[in-house]
DNA sequence: GACTAAACGAGACGGTACGTCGAGTCTTTGT
DNA sequence: ACAAAGACTCGACGTACCGTCTCGTTTAGTC
């Protein structure tokens, strides 16, 4: 939850100034990377004073994690092809390219590298990533609509089986990451889905069919 | 291994700092955490002097990272059970366990929370990775041997299918990794092994069937 | 006289900070010496904090310098008692009570003891000393306009005749320097300005007599 | 086998590391001066270990101490020229020629610069000054002798009041000390002497003339 | 359009940790 | 038995960045 300001006086003076801030971040984030991210050439980045950022950030941490936040809360686009598995391929892509990209790197590095210390911000790191999940679960519904999926199908559980190895590669592997990685992906997941084993948490203890 | 010291003269000396050195650190780290980890509070700890810490590693980060990577690549318990299925689940509890616990938190944060900068580091980290999983493919080898699976399987594609929804849960979201998550793990893998979905590269371009 | 304010902000500010560290400088010297002066030590004497006292000084060696040189350049007596002889005796008097104190001995043994190097600090020693020479030059200008001395006699000259000898015991033999030594160099001086062998560089080659 | 080794092992062996260090201690002062003066590069210069250093020298100090009374106390060319004006000038422009070149100028300051603490370090430069007092004091005993001076003069007194101005400039004003500087100082010298103000300390108190 | 209060610019400061350097000491090993 | 080799302790150095504070200077919204 970034600045949530109630409209009191000061409206349309600091958004300026948050928007070039944020800025400046990613920027500095991907030029430079975490470990040499200082506050100080944020704020001249962004054309402010070091003082005006921690007035509207508490933490060098805090104020990255909002940065990233938004940067990444950005447009996502929901694929609708008519059938689950092109639906599924347009999105293991797109993480791929999102996360393949020098950019991308980046990002990923500094979501973990600013990580442990302040439970906070690996709930704000959660909480992106869930944010993205839920967005793309529409796309599993409707497939259940249109009856390709089952009916008790976890939404969930189906799109974080299609990432999961994708994420292992950019976090843990290094292995590059590409379309092939992605089809992968969507395979596997069809086919656990088939068989029935990405159900709803109530259906864990599968009695039939 | 990860430094091997040509036998020079000081064998026996500069061990008992080193194994001293790296229990503090892993020790302060499971205390305070990455972020409060001082390389004075692990010489004390050590009851070793700051300087003395210096020369033998360039780098907070350096020192962390060995620390880490000796402290990780010890006892792992290859199972054979005689059947893939069940090999595949003491694997998958095996990390379940590992990492589920509190100290297994705290190191797999410091594994990322260091990372970034140093390609060195990212590289060390990946090392530890790719070491965990090789030891563990004889178990996919003798089962493709006893014919439980196909010929051209890819052993560390399957590990990674394996492991993948369980890092992502341990990285990603916060949910509770527990034995239901490792043994869901294991029947997707099974899954799509046998749909054939994880053989070698090579095979990938799917002629037959 | 809004205009007239070259001298930005920070006047007030640093001021305080600034003398308060000269004197701790200056104390700490005496209490401990010169080998035993830590920045640390003195900052915290100073009730200010080691980062602080960096910002101001570049180098343990400059702070001393300037420290001692404030603490110098401080009130000198210039006498002018109508007679140079008096005059002189007056100045060696006030020579010899500046530096056989202990705090007198400090502040000395410390000019050369931090030295050396830097010809920087050379430099300002130096400076030191000829900033006292010059004050108490009026002296024999007087002596000169009264007749006492020759037209033509070095002023800079017959002050370093007088105070060589007193340096010497300071500075080289232990010697006990007290009222006898600085009235020995008196009348060494006097007998050798009033035999004409302190003229001004281009009497140096004497023609006459 | 005792009885073949008339200069028996440790004897002939200490005193070459000993002249070695000497040698290596002078050298390292002269071309890094002494802030730059570490013992680890005196012994490496010296073809030897650290620790025989200190084996055989308490301290850095001592070290430096004792390699320059050494060096200092070679070749005092005492002159005798039959007269005591020239004798003395002899003696100063020696004493200029000595110090004026880069070699000596970073003598004197290393004797100074390493000075304050430990009055044992004051006091060896002190001997070394007494020492080359002391065996010039002779060439006044001859002015006396052959009537030139008269019988109660003070050889000491009148062989500092030589070098003082000498080395007022060389160690307080940075002025370039050459023949002339030498050449007024006998001057002053021998005015001072002819005016009877040179005489032991008991003759001090009587006006007769 | 002037007034007032919040936000900003500027920069020093206290504080924590870093990584480095050199002085001396101690231990191990070779001769 | 001695000394070369080198690791170790200790203390200080100077640096970087963090986050805080104070004080003057805009500047945006209200009256």
């Amino acid at each position: 939850m970034p600045t949530a300001e109630p409209p009191a006086r000061p409206i349309g003076r600091g958004a300026k100034v948050r928007t070039a801030v944020h800025a400046a971040t990613v920027a500095e984030l991907l030029d430079k990377g975490y470990a040499a991210l200082t506050v100080e050439n944020v704020a001249q980045r962004a054309g402010v004073h070091k003082t005006t950022v921690y007035r509207r950030w508490v933490d060098r941490d805090r104020l990255l994690v909002d940065a990233l936040a938004e940067h990444m809360s950005a447009d996502i686009p929901v694929p609708d092809t008519g059938a689950i598995e092109t639906d599924l391929r347009a999105l293991a892509h797109s993480i791929v390219q999102t996360f393949s990209s020098p950019t991308g790197q980046a990002i990923l590095a500094a979501m973990f590298t600013g990580a442990a210390h302040l439970p906070e911000i690996a709930e704000a790191r959660r909480q992106v990533f869930d944010d993205r999940l839920a967005r793309a679960e529409p796309a599993v519904t409707r497939a259940i609509d249109r009856g390709e999926l089952a009916r008790d199908t976890d939404a969930a559980e189906v799109l974080k089986t299609l990432v999961a190895p994708i994420y292992l590669r950019l976090l843990l592997t290094a292995e590059p990451v590409d379309e092939t990685t992605a089809d992968n992906a969507v395979q596997v997941t069809m086919a656990a889905a088939r068989a029935g084993l990405l159900r709803t948490a109530s259906a864990d203890v599968p009695a039939s069919e």
